[in-house]
DNA sequence: AACGATTTGTTCGTATGTATC
DNA sequence: TGATACATACGAACAAATCGT
């Protein structure tokens, strides 16, 4: 008896929703419904439904009701190329690896730029702070719904030195990899990733049409490619949001992956948390 | 004026803590006082504050009041080993990664058991639901703050093979990899892993200490490690909290990281959240 | 198109409980 | 122990969104 009632009523419905008894996608009671059910004051039901919305479980719609969020079926980027294969080539594995998964992929046509760089774009192309670079942003979606928001950043000199096509917004099929190694001989001998995870920006939140109330975060990958010399040639900041996305990497000698439509998401309560067993 | 009062108290008082104004660690005015700066009532600034909770910029804490939250430094695990080694040996390098940063790495005995594989377990084993598997779980800390949980599962078969340490709850300095190696002649030729971002059960919650309400989650990392055969021979599950950890990988060749200690965490708002420039 | 019924969202006031110093 | 500060809970009123008539 020592929890809050908000709580009793919070924990009482989880259990109705991860039994199955409340399904998916259906509706709970109004909150004036919970009122009588529990015997408490819309205003605890509402602090109950509250904890459920910070957790995921369900959302309310004004004028509508509350209801069981749906689950989503994530989508698997992998990070690492081929294992046995020579460095490099991870440019246009994004459509493969949706296709192969049957859903349906779409890119927006790059938006490109110039602009100053920020102390993340400074410190990966080791270019000064506030040095021009190009940008090209790209916006990916998948079965219709957002996916992930990319921007690639590529010194200058680039253009200078002739791949002027970075700076058309057009998109460039065979891959910006391919395209400076075909017109600067400039080869990426590998990349390195940071991944972080946080709360989304404004932005974000909008574009994603996240609550916005941050309880979904993004993850954020950085990777820096670098040439043979080890010389930084390109900055792609990838921004996901958690709650669809999950990733993988392979490295050494690695089997094919089976299918197997399970091992998913959230019910998990299981693995490494058995700590007060 | 089409925001509510909650909202617009709760974007002031971010202003400020953005700016400065607020300092990290500082205290805020009681709910009492803030209700008679913005003329509101005390469930409004009630409201308020909870918002900047979720969004992670304040903490209450009873008796005492309301603070602006500091920030934590980042602990960086790298989930490739060097990119030109051969495969393998990414056995002890917690330690080494934790010392190079200068700071102080503890790692809890190891809790040794035998347990029923759940659904992910048996899918990444390759083994049947049910099957028994040996479970061995750490806890890892660094500066005295918990840091992750681990826990690594072998098929019951090494045990009657021979490497019956195992099944010992004393550390294997040399790392398993090599105590497998050295004891069935087994050589880890690969490993896959899988990223996911979560939110926090309740063990995990209480043990790192997280803020109840589910708002910060966790990231777990699946490792399968595969023989020269293919064959899965480990899997290992590790939990982190996503509000102190980030992650990296290097693919190719790649220069050695240079030491800066920014471009770290939250107040980002740059790079390719773009979207409505 | 307008209206009313339903449902969630916001705001207020108030009282009492619990944690901290 | 008392004072202070946040936590929980109740009741009430009106606003805003949605849907069917």
């Amino acid at each position: 008896m020592a929890d809050p009632m908000y709580r009793r009523i919070a924990e009482d419905l989880r259990r109705q929703i991860e039994s199955g008894k409340l399904a998916p996608g259906s509706q709970l009671l109004t909150e004036l419904e919970l009122r009588d059910e529990y015997e408490a004051s819309r205003n605890t039901v509402r602090d109950a439904i509250k904890w459920l919305i910070t957790r995921g479980l369900v959302e309310t719609r004004p004028g509508q009701g509350t209801f069981v969020r749906l689950l989503v079926i994530p989508f698997v980027t992998t990070l690492t190329g081929e294992p046995e294969t020579a460095s490099g080539g991870e440019g246009h594995t994004y459509t493969q690896e949706v296709t192969a998964t049957l859903r349906l992929p779409e890119s927006s046509p790059p938006d490109v730029g110039i602009r100053p760089a920020d102390p993340v774009m400074a410190s990966e192309l080791q270019v000064g702070e506030q040095t021009e670079v190009i940008s090209r942003h790209q916006q990916r979606l998948i079965d219709g719904t957002l996916w992930s928001l990319q921007t690639s950043y590529y010194p200058m000199r680039f253009v200078v030195q002739g791949a002027t096509r970075l700076l058309q917004a057009t998109d460039i099929v065979e891959g910006t990899v391919a395209y400076l190694r075909e017109s600067l001989g400039l080869e990426q001998a590998g990349y390195r990733d940071k991944i972080i995870v946080r709360a989304p920006d404004e932005n974000e939140t909008r574009f994603f049409k996240l609550p916005d109330d941050g309880r979904v975060s993004v993850i954020e990958t950085r990777r820096t490619a670098f040439d043979d010399s080890g010389t930084p040639m390109r900055l792609t900041v990838s921004v996901y949001p958690a709650d669809r996305n999950q990733f993988a990497l392979n490295v050494g000698k690695v089997p094919a992956e089976v299918m197997d439509p399970q091992s998913a998401d959230s019910p998990d309560e299981s693995a490494a948390s058995d700590t007060t067993k």
